[in-house]
DNA sequence: GGGATGGTTCGGCCGATACCGAATCGATCA
DNA sequence: TGATCGATTCGGTATCGGCCGAACCATCCC
């Protein structure tokens, strides 16, 4: 087949509790060096070098150089959508919901975070609804697709991609969305092009942040009057 | 987080070679005895039984009693989905182009196979060619669409979907189609509802039937009349 | 019931690998 | 140039988990 082995090889690499950390903080898109990635893995340094060079030899992550210090960031999006897949499995109804106790920076993170290069968490699943609800966006389990109403919104706010601006397009021929299955709300947000449009976007316009560089975002009063008035979603 | 554990045991589940080996023959969607299993993963039965439970209470597959033989199956479309983002990270461009002596067997599925539901090999790259040729489908990375000639070609067919005829729908409302990378051909061929029912529908009207009850289909003398008139695809 | 077949449980072996301490390399800065 | 900090390499230890042999349970057939 495809090699079995590199394929065991992969998966081996995502199933150990330390990489699989890793990768998870790796997850919104940022590069980190060894050492925060040894720190969110709870292992040294020296420990942690063994397993990103693995994960470097492997494709999963990529290195780049700059000073002393070595920056690591997920190799490619299909890795990024390959954890994202693993989690729907690990969340699916053989999951142990396990109750868990939900910390202030949990609760952030269920609030907004970016998974990748796109929003989710409440927000991202808000938004998603709030799309669909009015005809901009419709979405399946296997893609999603900008409707004519949502080329025009989108070309309203000024959101681009890959450089042009959607009213370029041919509205019904372009599919730029994927859905995202959330691990906190376990519904839909948007991912895809589009997905990773509006979150760059958000962030241009400050209407949203990052929390102490973490995947957690704020929604600034700026973000909190556009996703009310502009995408008329009301978070709680 | 939503479980780091729970992630990294499904992924260390499909990162052993025995297990890799079971998942992957269970990818045709078909349901598989325990033996067979223990077989196709090169152990003993008691070693497969060990392995099968994991997997049956992680929620990989599912398990069906039908007197003294257990069927195993993959538990959810989810989970094939998953065993081919990783395969897709595996034949990354780290993978080590191993050459690997093809046997027949493996020619056989080079030209056409089963990918848990729908149409894989060089047959399902050139469907999808063809198709996207003739203005039928369009795909992207992120999804893929059924244009109006499709719809009124695959309703000329006599292809239905989830009990309803394309006819029935709107046109452009509709995403049915997920491109899923070919591990031989790596070019992208037809997943999703459409693949689903284009594959069972080639079944049906007899176009292909399975080799040997493997994944690997052979074109019938019918089907390759099919596919070279109506698809007007030639495969070499 | 007795035999055959499919499947599972138990116990012990063993190889793979995650982990850390210590030492080393490389780059930056005083 | 020495000091510091980030990152890696090496060696040794301990643990985890895959594997099989043997025994046991369940179903079907004669």
């Amino acid at each position: 087949m495809s090699n079995l082995a590199t394929f065991a090889e992969v998966a081996a690499l995502a199933g150990d509790l330390a990489r699989a950390g890793m990768l998870r903080a790796l997850m919104d898109g940022r590069a980190l060096t060894a050492s925060e990635l040894a720190r969110v893995a709870g292992v040294t340094p020296q420990t942690a070098s063994g397993h990103i060079s693995r994960m470097a030899t492997a494709g999963l992550v990529s290195v780049e150089k700059q000073g002393r210090h070595r920056y690591h960031r997920l190799a490619s999006p299909i890795v990024a959508q390959m954890l994202e897949t693993i989690m729907q499995v690990a969340s699916g109804p053989g999951a142990t919901r396990s109750p868990l106790v939900v910390g202030p920076r949990d609760a952030a993170l269920r609030l907004a975070r970016t998974c990748y290069d796109h929003l989710a968490g409440r927000l991202g699943v808000a938004l998603a609804d709030a799309l669909i609800e009015h005809g901009y966006l419709e979405l399946t389990s296997d893609g999603g697709l900008v409707t004519e109403e949502g080329v025009k919104f989108f070309a309203r706010l000024g959101i681009e991609i890959d450089g042009l601006t959607l009213r370029s397009r041919k509205p019904s021929a372009r599919i730029l969305c994927r859905p995202c299955l959330d691990w906190s709300e376990r519904r839909h947000h948007i991912a895809g092009k589009i997905g990773a449009a509006m979150c760059a976007y958000a962030f241009e316009k400050g209407w949203i942040r990052r929390i102490d560089e973490t995947r957690a975002v704020a929604i600034t009063p700026t973000g909190e009057r556009i996703f009310r008035e502009t995408f008329r979603l009301q978070l709680n």
